[in-house]
DNA sequence: CTGAAAGCGCTTACAG
DNA sequence: CTGAAAGCGCTTACAG
């Protein structure tokens, strides 16, 4: 009844329990409740029900303890509560339990500091791989070590580019230019965009530009909104638009806020876009809250396409079109990696690039033509 | 290099090696690593040198399996991709995070079986503690087994009436009473009432009004979509308006696809309410499908509040009233009434009932005149 | 304050 | 096919 005097809490029926009740060794019972190695029919049954009516259960961490594996994988989140991550770990769940598997979740919140804790808490644990959305692409010596020290890794939704790991990502930079081509395919020439965006050693927009517009759709070590801000530049540059500095927003952080207060700006300046993308899930809540608060129509003085690591359910709901990434896939296909290595698989990484599916839904229309602002010309005020 | 010849993997430094390297004892560096016992300063510091030195990282399989202590707790969820799960599973993270806690995830699909298999896992993995949002109320022997072997449990959203634990729901009557009070204050008398409502032995409409009439809002054993219904017929009867059989729809299944033909069934027979009540998150999608198929205004031609498993976002971009769930603070109260358990609270268990926010957007609003639809009495066709 | 010894519950070679 | 023994990496009483 009372806990031992070790201080364990839990009992039950240990294997010893089941072999000395069946009359064997504890060698022999491991056997065949563990299904490794060989046991005769008599003895396996006498083992069997032994352990049913013990009501025996393996200790795993045991187990673990000797093979060397837990049978437990971990995830490294920004934020489990955001429906894309959400998204992936119910992918990595379904694709690793049928094998026996464990999903351990932690959140980074994108702080390298509490990223480095959650590896540090996995390791510890002994998990058999980590999945994760590293937050800093160049800071990744805990990383490395975890490798080093044998532990697979596969990086989903961003990679570093030092780090030897198998990756999946969606293609953001055709995405994005795929949105913009949406656009101007319906006549809009003036596209705004908001995004992140943070660039070191690029701070003015020109040298965003030309920095960005030499990326190639498969580089790594970019984040996505960086890779998501050269899409959009490929697009404009495909339907022969210049790049107007006046109606692109780099914000610098992952604000919805901020978005909202830029694309308020965008929109009541003197020559507002008549399309806007928004290149991040923050982002386009802000824009949503900011055409929301102007009561501006969508369709109708503006059109817009999110880029989205939200629900999609919002946009639909909208009227506003979309681009959305296979969330579960990239879960299911990153466990599917992970389990590979963890099985010693020794081929080269991989990098896997996912298409991203654009849910078109009314606002890629051109825009209704503006009520006529100033019909009395010179009029000079409202 | 090569995994040593027992199979296991993964390597790195025991406490062996750093005892040995700081030459004590494995019991005192134990002691010094471990913050448990006493050890003298100077070797202390011999200890944690050597343990830096040689990259020492405890392996909590082995504290585990002698301390009976995992400090790591299991989450049963129905599904870990609802916005609901998602956010309860980062209030629990976040709660336990910080006193070095893992969270092992689990899916159930509301299918006794996956449940059972999740929850073996779980006490085999050795966790702690167990939250879970039980799938069948009645068939909970493998919860009971648990709890027997000393794994405490908080169940979630709702609880199996027969199971002494500590549990965590929302004010599920108190808030659809709510919900159907801000129609009526806004002059609606014929409400529409969808949701799964389930009920064995009253498969009758007067039956179940009858049966779900007398519960009382903390009720427990009763799934929280017929305590909807309870709190719908509660405001129905507060604004003395009697419960309308034609437009109360019991679907009997979990699924929007019947919600969204129920909806349009409502929406297009011979007296459509004027405002519509959905009791769960499947039937608000399926609803919002309906009426956005039917093209008809919210607020305009109806009024409509959803009660909530899914994401307000959606309700919010859509002008819709929602009923919405504290999830996160969910998770977080369910970690802390968990852990005090783990750490051996015995007083009697608690069930906490939790107040619901009702987000009101535009659609409380009173519905616009309809468009007169036979001016020409005796049209008799369109 | 410290160490030798036992042991958590299992699996793994290794003899028989 | 089976068992005795060793051991995974740590913590726990218990002597000193």
């Amino acid at each position: 009844m009372k806990p031992g005097k070790t201080g364990r809490a839990r009992s039950g029926a240990s294997l010893i329990d089941v072999a000395k009740a069946a009359g064997v060794s504890t060698a022999t019972a491991g056997r065949v409740l563990g299904g490794y190695g060989y046991a005769s029919e008599p003895a396996a049954e006498r083992v069997r029900s032994a352990a049913r009516a013990l009501g025996y259960r393996p200790n795993r961490l045991a187990r673990g303890l000797i093979t060397g594996r837990t049978q437990t994988i971990g995830v490294v989140a920004s934020d489990i509560a955001s429906p894309f991550y959400a998204a992936v770990i119910r992918g990595v769940a379904d694709a690793v339990q049928n094998r026996g598997f464990g999903v351990l979740v932690t959140n980074s919140d994108e702080r390298l500091a509490l990223e480095q804790q959650a590896v540090r808490l996995l390791l510890e644990k002994q998990v058999d791989g980590i999945i994760i959305a590293p937050c800093d692409l160049q800071s990744s010596e805990h990383l490395t070590e975890a490798l080093e020290s044998g532990c697979p890794i596969v990086q989903i939704d961003r990679a570093a580019p030092n780090l030897q790991t198998d990756s999946i990502a969606v293609d953001n930079v055709g995405a994005a230019r795929a949105c913009v081509r949406c656009l101007t395919d319906a006549g809009h020439r003036r596209i705004g965009f908001v995004g992140e965006v943070l660039l070191d050693g690029a701070v003015d927009l020109d040298g965003a530009i030309r920095r960005c517009a030499g990326l190639r759709p498969d580089e790594r070590g970019v984040v996505p909104s960086v890779l998501r801000f050269t899409g959009y530049l490929a697009g404009c540059h495909d339907a022969g638009i210049a790049p107007d500095p006046n109606l692109i927003r780099r914000l610098g952080v992952y604000s919805a806020a901020a978005a909202r207060a830029a694309v308020l700006d965008l929109m009541t300046g003197p020559r507002p876009p008549t399309a806007l993308f928004t290149a991040d899930g923050a982002m386009s809540t802000g824009a949503l809250e900011a055409i929301g608060a102007l009561g501006v129509d969508v369709p109708g003085d503006l059109s817009l396409i999110c880029f989205d690591d939200l629900d999609w359910m919002q946009f639909y709901a909208r009227g506003v079109s979309a681009a959305s990434q296979p969330a579960r896939e990239i879960g299911a296909l990153a466990a599917d990696l992970l389990l590979r290595r963890i099985e010693g698989d020794r081929d080269p990484v991989r990098h896997i690039v996912l298409p991203v599916a654009i849910v078109a839904r009314r606002s890629v229309a051109p825009p209704r033509r503006a009520r006529p602002r100033a019909t009395k010309i010179g009029a000079g005020h409202d």
